[in-house]
RNA sequence: GGGCCCGUAGCUUAGCUCGGUGGAGCGCACGGCUGAUAACCGUGAGGCCAUGAGUUCGAAUCUCAUCGGGCCCA
């Protein structure tokens, strides 16, 4: 049987109670397990990071996948939904080199490869218990038993075996690049892991002496004066001008300079010349002949022997000098100059960030140290023209924040570039949400794609499965362990992970032995492999081909370079096609002054104490309902509180009739829905249809990825609709005390009402929809689906919805709000009736919304009657004016609007009215003509009567006349009288059902006369046995008091009686 | 410097597709209700719709530019 609920809202309580209820019966595994064999539906879990730690946007994340899971699971989707885990790469060896006070790749080395993976794993596998913990807490489903882990044998093979497919369709090449380098980490790091941040750097200008030529320079401009020992020549663009300028700095010295000639006088300026002349110009591609000797030869032996010329490129800008400094060794762009024009690719620096032999006088001097002395040097001979400090957007390893340089290394690629045409026409089959998230932002992101770097020259990560011979130097890339196995002969296990696969030898048929290569694999290249490692293919072929490609994943918009695009390439490599069928694009989560969340400013919100002070419940409800899912969230807790109120309010809604239906014993099960039919009131078919046009908003919600709008109109229905309007209504019903078929009715209304809202609920809330599910449903139908996320999501029952009425009912609130407030305009409080209220209905349906609701407006504005005027015809007792409608009148008169808007304002409103409404036009003069004015172009204001106020509803204006007869100033203060007595009841802590005596002294003769004109009715409505009302009464009782009502002064003393 | 998104009341936001006198909630002030009561309801004040220009009779809405915020890139 029902239960009744006497405490407050408990979100903790609550939570609590619903884990350790889900844990008891299994709910996850038997929900799902009972949706088998239903439409498929296969999600992929965006992989986190093993960080230790959860924070509000992974929560958000996790929530979004959690509601439009819970919502498909209920209807009806057999899904998969492992959860994911990243949990290899440099953060965690970073975390643990921390740990164990290491500062380099040495200490590593000498610690054991062994033993420092041991730790990484062990970390990695810790970090991810907390977490799964984390978003527990905040009712997050997903398959947490079965995680996919990207350090498991099963997932490193999924990688293996798309290397190999990269291999055999080429798309696998080794070469030497500039790649992104992290001195301190010493490996490459993807372009999706540098992150820019304002930075401080040189900013030289340095003069190249030109061959064979006295006193003339070439002058070029960086801010990393470590790379000009790797200068190897000077770019131009072909097109540009340039111009030889004679300079004569303050000593009067003279010196020949090469510049673009639009920024001559700039570059003069920081060198501090004091005069100069144009000797001649010149494009770019004349400029080719020309050599120029590198200022540090003396210091760097190779750079004396190389030739330095000047070539063409075209993506000189014209900024600083315009000739640019060329290092092959040290920058991408430099890089593919060089290999153009077959210059060596000089790069003098070592893995450390140290400069090699190879850089002369400089080899051991880590690079950061030396700009100080590179500049010097160029100082000391002349080749410096100008030094000054800039602050620039510079690029960071986004784990580390060490400053990244450029190194020209050996390294593995995929050739992306190669797919850019295919992943462009994969990625318009995909449905985005929003859809700009792929038409424009991904579709730009991917028409940049380059080739994709994914070896790295650490220890904690997925090993790049190729083998090398050592002899013959054949290269053999393994798909699988058994592969493995089998060219390797051992029959053992092998654990894959560095250092154990590093010493697996295989035969190569030259009869030399091949070694792995060292390095491990870019993370995201883990990732990238998700959709078919969570299906555990390669090793099993059969869920892939039922399940694969994803039918939906989603990540906040950082993924869009990130998780989206490495799915997507390593998908075309090995597949040939998308990943994913579609994909939701989320925002990201900023703190209330819309400043994103970061540790360094210290506005970390962290779920845990949300969820500590509101509950998830709260917190899932304000994440899913304060933007638009793709709009960035700001936290902002008022927020969070009011919508920790509406949920407060749904918990009183549920509560409030409880204690009635267990008082009168009420069974569902034994009181039909048709049973109550022919007694139902226009009220209960208008809540049933309310709650159907919610089913059928959120479904539509639902299906556009809209999250936000979903929330919205359930909190909306639970305010408005349930709390604001129904349960008002509905109240007295509650009351009777007989066994009264209307009541029943309400009743069996509300329970319906109240487990379809729970329903709605539940993939938002679920934990308090849980409760309100196994209290009003399992408590009656012990052979219910043991949980309500094991239900079916309602379909909406078009039998329900009645529209008209839906309307009508809208219209009739929005007349009673009106009342409310023409009744505070002419000062007259609900508690006293108004004689009648008058509408003027805007349409046919306001008159019918009137007609049909009657009685609910009768009742709610406390009104003796309700007095319809035609439709759009003024009520008679009204004086008016004009008001005219721009909106009619624009288009109409144009230039003239304004004036035509004037005169009307002061035309005769009594005539014009009449004059409209017998002839259909009125002409009227304004400056400088005659116009014709038609009825829509005016409104007309009416003027009220004495004790009327009016208000505009959606409905039409209403009036209330607020004159007082003796009926309602008996009735009024009557009111009066009895609500002091109640308050005095309250006050006293009666029981509802409590008896009193009471004596009442009213100081006024007029007064007192109305009240006694409804003596018993006091009596009754305050359960007073006995009550004496009179001018001059003893008031003593256990409460006694004395009160004003309406400028009368009143004593009122109660007692309880037995 | 480039791409995408966002900017509306003190705060959080609807409206923008398809132009016609800008709607809510919170907070504030005032009032109401009193058998959900540590709850609930009404009214009011509060908006150069980020700024500037353009298109138009008319722009929060369309166009362009600028400023500020976010994500990504150079």
């Amino acid at each position: 049987m029902i239960e009744e609920i006497t405490n407050q809202y408990d979100p903790q309580k609550i939570e609590k109670k619903v884990h350790d209820f889900w844990a008891e019966v299994e709910a996850y595994s038997k929900v799902r397990e009972h949706r088998k064999g239903g439409k498929k539906f296969f999600f992929v879990d965006g992989p986190p990071y093993t960080t230790g730690h959860i924070h509000l946007g992974t929560a958000w994340n996790k929530i979004i996948k959690d509601s439009i899971l819970r919502y498909r699971s209920m209807c009806g989707h057999d899904m998969i939904d492992r959860a994911g885990w990243d949990m290899h790469g440099l953060p965690i060896e970073v975390k643990v080199e921390e740990a164990l006070g290491f500062t380099s790749k040495k200490d590593i080395e000498s610690y054991g490869v062994g033993n420092f993976i041991e730790k990484c794993k062990e970390f990695a596998l810790m970090q991810k218990d907390d977490m799964t913990g984390q978003f527990q807490m905040l009712g997050a489903w997903l398959d947490w038993k079965d995680p996919y882990m990207t350090l498991k044998d099963e997932y490193i093979e999924a990688a293996w075996w798309t290397l190999k497919q990269a291999q055999e369709k080429k798309l696998l090449e080794q070469g030497k690049r500039v790649v992104n380098w992290c001195p301190r980490c010493e490996t490459a790091i993807a372009d999706s892991e540098v992150e820019y941040e304002d930075r401080a750097d040189p900013s030289i200008f340095v003069k190249f002496k030109i061959k064979d030529v006295e006193d003339t320079f070439v002058v070029i401009w960086t801010t990393t004066p470590w790379t000009i020992p790797s200068n190897v020549a000077v770019a131009v663009h072909p097109s540009f001008e340039y111009a030889k300028v004679k300079a004569v700095d303050a000593d009067g010295k003279e010196e020949t300079l090469i510049i673009a000639s639009d920024l001559v006088e700039n570059v003069l300026r920081k060198g501090r010349y004091v005069d100069y002349e144009i000797l001649s110009t010149m494009l770019g591609e004349d400029l080719t002949s020309l050599s120029y000797e590198s200022p540090l030869a003396d210091k760097v032996p190779e750079q004396a022997a190389m030739e330095h010329g000047i070539y063409l490129a075209d993506y000189v800008t014209a900024e600083n000098t315009g000739c640019v400094h060329i290092a092959p060794g040290h920058g991408m762009d430099d890089f593919d100059v060089g290999k153009k024009h077959g210059l060596p690719i000089f790069c003098p620096v070592g893995s450390d960030g140290r400069y090699t032999e190879q850089a002369g006088e400089y080899a051991g001097m880590h690079i950061r140290e030396a700009n100080k002395v590179v500049i010097e040097d160029l100082n000391e001979r002349g080749n410096l023209l100008s030094e000054a400090t800039i602050n620039h957007r510079y690029g960071h390893c986004w784990r580390c924040k060490t400053p990244i340089i450029y190194l020209a290394t050996e390294q593995w690629f995929i050739k992306i570039g190669e797919l850019k045409e295919e992943m462009l026409s994969e990625i318009a089959k995909v449905k985005w949400y929003p859809e700009w998230a792929g038409s424009a932002r991904f579709k730009d992101w991917v028409e940049g794609a380059r080739d994709w770097c994914v070896s790295r020259q650490r220890y904690w990560g997925i090993p790049i499965p190729v083998w090398k011979c050592n002899n013959c130097g054949k290269m053999h890339v393994v798909g699988t362990k058994t592969e493995l196995q089998e060219m390797s002969g051992i029959t053992d296990d092998i654990e894959l992970h560095r250092p154990y696969v590093d010493e697996v030898l295989l035969d190569c048929e030259c009869g030399g032995k091949m070694k792995r290569v060292e390095d491990v694999f870019d993370v995201w290249f883990d990732s990238a492999v998700a959709s078919w490692a969570t299906l555990r293919f390669p090793q099993q072929q059969e869920e892939f081909d039922k399940w694969w490609p994803a039918d939906f994943i989603t990540e906040g918009q950082d993924q869009t370079r990130g998780w989206f695009y490495s799915q997507l390439g390593a998908s075309m490599v090995a597949f040939g096609k998308a990943p994913y069928k579609s994909v939701l694009m989320h925002g990201f989560t900023l703190d209330g002054e819309g400043r994103k969340m970061s540790k360094s400013l210290g506005n970390v919100i962290a779920p845990g104490d949300v969820i500590d002070e509101f509950g998830a419940d709260s917190l899932r409800s304000f994440v899913l309902s304060a933007s638009a899912p793709w709009d960035d969230l700001k936290f902002a807790k008022d927020e969070l509180k009011n919508i920790h109120r509406t949920l407060n309010i749904l918990w009183n809604v549920y509560r409030f009739p409880l204690p009635y239906m267990v008082l009168d014993n009420f069974d569902p099960s034994q009181v039909s829905f048709e049973s109550v039919k022919p007694y139902l009131r226009k009220e209960d078919r208008w809540i049933l249809s309310r709650a159907q046009s919610l089913v059928a908003l959120v479904d539509d919600a639902m299906a556009k990825c809209t999250l936000h709008r979903a929330l919205r109109a359930i909190n909306e229905f639970v305010l408005e609709d349930l709390s604001r309007w129904y349960i008002q209504l509905i109240r007295p019903r509650t009351w009777v005390e007989a066994d009264d078929p209307d009541k029943l009715a309400v009743y069996r209304v509300l329970y319906d009402v109240f487990v379809l809202t729970a329903k709605v609920i539940a993939p938002f809330m679920p934990h308090l929809a849980e409760e309100m599910y196994q209290n009003l449903v399992r408590n009656v139908y012990p052979d219910a689906p043991v949980t309500i996320h094991m239900t079916d999501w309602p379909l909406v029952d078009e039998s329900l919805v009645d529209k008209d009425l839906e309307t009508h009912m809208e219209m009739v609130r929005s007349i009673v709000e009106s009342a409310s407030n023409a009744r505070q305009k002419v000062g007259r409080k609900l508690r006293w009736p108004v004689s009648r209220i008058v509408l003027t209905p805007v349409n046919q349906q306001a008159t019918d919304a009137v007609t049909n609701l009657k009685s609910v407006l009768m009742d709610q504005t406390n009104s003796k009657d309700i007095v319809l005027t035609g439709i759009d015809e003024s009520w008679d007792e009204l004086g008016f004016e004009a008001n005219p409608d721009p909106g009619a009148i624009g288009p109409v008169f144009k230039g003239d609007a304004g004036k035509v808007i004037g005169a009307l304002k002061k035309a005769n409103a009594v005539q014009l009215k009449k004059t409209l409404a017998l002839e259909g036009q009125f002409e009227l003069e304004i400056p400088g003509g005659t116009v014709t004015i038609k009825p829509e172009m005016v409104n007309f204001i009416e003027t009220l009567p004495e004790m009327v106020a009016s208000a505009q509803s959606t409905a039409g204006i209403i009036y209330v006349d607020a004159t007082l007869n003796r009926e309602i100033e008996s009735e009024g203060f009557t009111r009066e009288v009895i609500r002091r007595v109640q308050d005095m009841r309250k006050e006293l802590n009666l029981a509802v059902d409590d008896s009193i005596r009471s004596h009442i002294q009213i100081n006024d003769e007029r007064v007192l006369d109305l009240v006694l004109d409804r003596e018993q009715f006091i009596a009754k409505e305050t359960r007073a046995n006995v009550q004496v009302i009179g001018l001059d009464v003893d008031t003593s009782g256990s409460l006694e008091k004395d009160w004003d009502v309406e400028g009368i002064s009143m004593s009122i003393g109660i007692t309880k009686a037995n």
